[in-house]
DNA sequence: ACTTGAAACTAAAATGATTCTAATTATTGA
DNA sequence: TCAATAATTAGAATCATTTTAGTTTCAAGT
């Protein structure tokens, strides 16, 4: 067991895990990112993700952000959320949910499901295997307090 | 009524009528690069549809196919596929479907629902109002005939 | 048919997001 | 501890998309 392993937290605990798991190896700034995605609801851009990390870490790099947003999203802790031609936003709710874009704002919102997606009908072709399915949702926030045009996030 | 509208095919004539209840005028390029992406079933970027476009048309501007896209996009003709952090492609099935994304080879498929998607139970906040729902699949083809690595479209 | 302002078009430059490079450092397993 | 490998860094490069400025086309009103 590596030296930083020794007195871990259990969310780092966890990290470690799943990114073993998958051939990769925890590092501090992994960690670091992991703990800027959890410590926010909001969805942020990698480049939001980049500034809220050098807050508290000043030396990461911007190459480090995406490396980790990447190793997160591949290890299943950190969804991408793709929303038109902008930068891909990231987020790290781990329950069942979807994402509803509002067209007016900006804003992506996390939805809860009442229903398994995977019971949903469709005529998937027999060659081809899913591995996940996720819906989204446009529309408005239609509460002008909380739904100004071009607000970062929520 | 305009000059151009006077010899229209039924395709153009639908295009002409979408597109002015949105404000926007029908082009020649508008409805050339309307023709380009009816006329191959796949999920081009921009930028594939610019090179399809400019083999008819080696006047049209890549800005302008932007545009004519975004015009297409708005008034419901055609719709925007975005997956990672890849370039949009655009989709003019009209029939309900949505997307399977092979991560082997980025190939896009249309499935077809069996179901409303509306139908899904979702909890949505009541300050929220849905316009659209899009339903995507990620997963693998898993035909070694067809499915290759970093293929450019099916 | 003729004018005119708005909308759309063009090529090219600019921007923004993401990826790549090369050199350095950290981590892991022997 | 050591070597091999993975991850990090800053910065350059690339790719996708948007903006700019000047020109053309369109549609609405004479």
């Amino acid at each position: 067991m590596s030296e930083r392993q020794g007195h871990l937290g259990a969310e780092a605990v966890e990290l470690a895990k799943k990114l073993s798991a998958f051939g990769l190896r925890l590092t501090a700034q992994r960690e670091h990112v992991y703990h800027v995605l959890l410590s926010q609801t909001d969805h942020p851009t990698a480049d939001e993700v980049y500034f809220r990390a050098k807050s508290e870490k000043p030396e990461i790099s911007l190459a480090t952000v995406y490396n980790a947003l990447d190793a997160l999203v591949q290890c299943g802790l950190v969804k991408q959320v793709n929303v038109d031609r902008a930068a891909t936003r990231y987020c790290s709710n781990r329950k069942e949910h979807c994402h509803f874009y509002c067209e007016e704002c900006g804003r992506v919102h996390d939805i809860e499901l009442s229903g398994n997606l995977w019971d949903f009908p469709v005529r998937l072709p027999q060659d081809l295997t899913a591995r996940q399915m996720c819906l989204s949702i446009r529309g408005a926030c239609k509460n002008p307090k909380t739904c100004s045009r071009r607000v970062a996030e929520d």
